[in-house]
DNA sequence: AAAAAGAGTTGAAACGTTTCCAATTTGGTG
DNA sequence: CACCAAATTGGAAACGTTTCAACTCTTTTT
């Protein structure tokens, strides 16, 4: 293998000159640096990143841990991250755990053995006592401790601005309807959000949610239509439930959004294909992967963060659903 | 940094027994191994992948190369090459190159740099000349050469298969539309075959492409509703192209499918929040990923592969616009 | 003119692993 | 019991890089 040892045989250097000059480290002569250079041209040289990165102890790899890539709002968000990666010459590293608690175990634990440089963490367990490194990582949407900074949105501001977006459409009786994932889980906030600004501003409300994962839709939605007939607006979770809220309302000739007003949250639907247009609480998903990442290249240098959960604000996005 | 040999201290043996009895190779006394395996619970030790990949001058590092993760069709295809890269304990390392041939070019040298253990390219560059060592390629739905394998659906046949389904749902004039990409892209075949089952059935057909990329929707579709009020059928190449005509049509009260009946190609709608749901013909997304994977690993155990391209069967799935 | 400071360079050690040859032990056989 | 083959183990080299102490020149200062 071409190594640095037949660049510097050629320049008539020691090879600690060759790496002086390739890392523009230490001092070198214009002279010298010109024979080195052009040796490395002449044997089309490429220097080793694996021979580096294990020299060195630490690799710039930066892995993202996330239940799916093929959900939309993970697929934009792993878009800005590894556009912020890049302009630092980071790259990225994908693992699907699909929410799997042990596929997520088996990863971090994999993610350690390569000596990953940082994780950016979406994850059911809480990760911090699987980590006994101190790997940095920045975690999305799960606050689990002072340990593993979180970004997120403003979830809490999300549901209120939900329920108020729901009662200025016009429903007189608006529902939560979610799942129940764990106490870390900073989207529980957008429930808390929502029933707070319900109670201060007088309205009826329900609250529907069963445990995570919903696996089964025809049961979850169709028990929501059948127990909570009387209800006219639907805060959903995610925009995803609200898609299949829809879908399922409109199979039982229930109109949106004449007879149900209905607002989702993430704000995934920005191509011509989606219908319909889902009122949404859009999520600032570029500002939080370029966040994410900024913060962690913080953690990597090794310098203190001064927040534990980073709340980025959300807006209100008006879709043809209220 | 704890290492091998801190376990084989403990153990009170050599480093190379200890390596044996991690890696399974040659022979091990069972009391040995017992004692061995004991030091390495008691030290909590986990072997180092990096200096691992250094020594073996590999890494089980796989490189996806695609324009943006954020597409749908990607991200589905990344979804399921990753599961089928983990199988075997490969890594995925996931790179956008906006479709930009300058960071294409960029990420194959760093690629290279980084030893990875193969490429799976989605590119507009022919990268062929640009990867001087012998990193296994296999491209999907680009066909270069010999050298680097190419996976694809029967674009061909799609392409037949489209125009059959518009003529069966009534249209008398259905038009191609799409956009005109490099020569080696297989997906220009979805036009071939559209033609020339339109000649054969003898039935009137329109063409309407541009060059790639289409930047300006506007002028795009106002051009094709402007200069073809006729047409009663679209075969547009991609679902993306098809719902963005579906949209600017409806603009201008032209009913999918009253008045034109609508055909894409991808199959990427698969979510309740996708309506109208166009009629398309699907890509065995899956399959592709994991034909893809299987074929890359043949490359890199050094194995010869029968064909230089792969096509698997496209279906026709019908949606509401035809 | 001698001494000090600085610039440039060398060469070897170190990073943690695998692998291979040699050395040693084990077990079986004549 | 002696001998041989097989099984097991030890120990060192090698992978390509960075880094650092030591060394050689050159320039400046006194």
């Amino acid at each position: 293998m071409l190594s640095i040892k037949d660049v510097a045989q050629l320049a008539g250097v020691a090879v600690g000159t060759v790496s002086r000059v390739i890392n523009n480290s230490g001092a070198v002569k214009p002279e010298t640096r010109r024979r080195v250079e052009q040796a490395i041209q002449e044997l089309n040289y490429v220097p080793n990143e694996v021979a580096r990165n294990f020299k060195m102890q630490k690799s710039k790899m930066v892995a993202l841990l996330l239940p799916s890539i093929w959900h939309p709002f993970f697929s934009e968000l792993a878009y800005y991250i590894e556009d912020e990666l890049d302009r630092e010459g980071y790259k990225l590293m994908l693992c699907n755990s699909s929410g799997k608690p042990e596929k997520e175990l088996y990863y971090l634990e994999m993610l350690q053995q390569n000596k990953v440089a940082g994780i950016v963490g979406i994850t059911y367990n809480d990760i911090e006592s699987s980590v006994s490194t101190d790997i940095p990582i920045v975690s999305i949407d799960r606050h689990f401790s002072k340990k593993i900074t979180c970004v997120t949105s403003d979830n809490y501001e999300g549901g209120r601005l939900a329920l108020r977006e729901l009662v200025k459409a016009g429903a007189r009786k608006p529902a939560f309807m979610g799942s129940v994932t764990a106490v870390y889980s900073e989207t529980m906030k957008r429930r808390e959000g929502f029933v707070d600004e319900a109670k201060a501003m007088g309205v009826d409300y329900v609250v529907y949610e069963k445990p995570d994962p919903v696996t089964d839709d025809d049961i979850y939605y169709g028990e929501f239509l059948r127990d909570h007939a009387d209800v006219d607006g639907v805060f959903a979770i995610t925009d995803m439930f609200a898609a299949k809220y829809i879908e399922r309302a409109r199979e039982q000739n229930i109109r949106v959004p004449e007879d149900v007003k209905v607002v989702g949250y993430d704000g995934i639907q920005d191509h011509a294909y989606f219908h319909p247009l889902i009122s949404t609480i859009r999520q600032p998903v570029e500002e939080m992967a370029r966040m994410t990442i900024q913060l962690l290249y913080k953690k990597i240098r090794g310098e203190s963060l001064d927040l534990e959960t980073y709340r980025l604000p959300v807006t209100f996005r008006p879709g043809e659903t209220t």
